[in-house]
DNA sequence: AAATATACTAAACACTGTTCATAAAAATCA
DNA sequence: TGATTTTTATGAACAGTGTTTAGTATATTT
């Protein structure tokens, strides 16, 4: 049955094809204006074909959501370097950031859309994104057994840093602090700033 | 000159009719469900005919989101009354918290969406929301002078307060916590614990 | 070679925001 | 009053969206 190997390869590279295709477009010009016209065009085949290969557009995009959190989890993995637990926290914050500054597209579809969840998420309880959040939670328990930070409920904590962090980038990607007074000359520099103020307090 | 009059009433009664309407739809089922379709058959008029009142979509959600801020803005009057100025930075926190559960997609609109500002936002540099920052900016230059807080840039202490609650009420609003191992039981609990935790830390 | 299973697509459905020529109504002028 | 101009409203269309379905080629199996 080398027929029926072949066939689902096939199968497989034509998702890929369109995998490709989309984050391709996504990362070019964003969800709402990635059509699936336009994948399909760009992929020379019909639109219909690619309800073959996914139930629905959202289903392509969280993909591509898992490709972040992939993303990102390779950007933390150099922090494990890090011996001091307080430190990690804070290159952990700072490597976050930047990561959403870098990648705003992926970030958007991560952390702000509401779109590419639904019963989706639920189906996996151990993914990609639960791993970048035990990660953080691991850090924040060093902390507290070292004492370097201000005692605390673990989980509390970590939502606390998590949210901080996503408050700053996300305010940033969609430019309320430019529609604010603030932040209209250095835009990446009050974040960094921001940044430090909170982890000092934190360390307090 | 009275019917020139009656008739720049009768505009603005109209404009007022679509912009009742579309704030019914918009809270009933949010910014993208809310067509100018609906809009158009909920008053009862064709769908080209509000676009003799309104340019187009955003100019009439740019004007719920206004409004928004005004709600927000009448949420923070009885707060002026709280005399110790690191109280009032919490109850602050607690009041913005609460109108984002409250109302969700007011929130949304407010200050997760992309759509409703573009050039528009820029047109008046005074707008509702600068006043709510000001209001930020003012409790915390005022616990920074009654060294109730740790010591910092009174913008970058305002961004990162600011930065923290949006945070917290974004990831709620978009499920972030659910999806996480986090929040899946006492969802509106852990962020009050949060905020406790990220006010102590200021405080200390 | 005939029957079956697979892969694909044109066309349509029900929407969306927006524009434009045309028709109806109201106000002004002769 | 009747004719003219201005204001107001709309049907129909444009270009786009996600998605479904019926029908057509192609490839595999019998």
């Amino acid at each position: 049955m080398a027929i029926k190997d072949r066939k689902e390869r096939d199968k497989l590279d034509r998702q890929k094809l369109i995998i490709a295709s989309a984050t391709k477009l996504f990362l070019e010009q964003g969800y709402d204006k990635t059509s699936i016209r336009n994948i399909a065009d760009d992929i020379e085949y019909s639109p219909a074909t690619i309800y073959l290969y996914f139930k629905e557009k959202d289903e392509i995009f969280f993909i591509i959501h898992e490709q972040g959190f992939a993303l990102l989890h390779q950007e933390f993995q150099p922090l494990l370097e890090i011996a001091n637990s307080l430190e990690r926290l804070h290159a952990l914050g700072s490597t976050y950031i930047n990561f959403a500054l870098n990648n705003p597209d992926y970030y958007d579809l991560m952390f702000i859309m509401r779109a590419p969840l639904g019963q989706i998420a639920c189906h996996d309880k151990w993914d990609a994104g639960d791993h970048a959040f035990q990660f953080l939670l691991n850090t924040v328990q060093e902390c507290l057994d070292q004492k370097l930070i201000v005692p605390g409920d673990v989980n509390v904590i970590a939502v606390t840093v998590w949210s901080f962090a996503h408050g700053l980038v996300s305010l940033h990607i969609r430019e309320r602090f430019k529609s604010m007074g603030i932040g209209s000359d250095s835009d990446g520099e009050i974040l960094k700033h921001a940044m430090n103020y909170f982890i000092k307090n934190l360390a307090h």
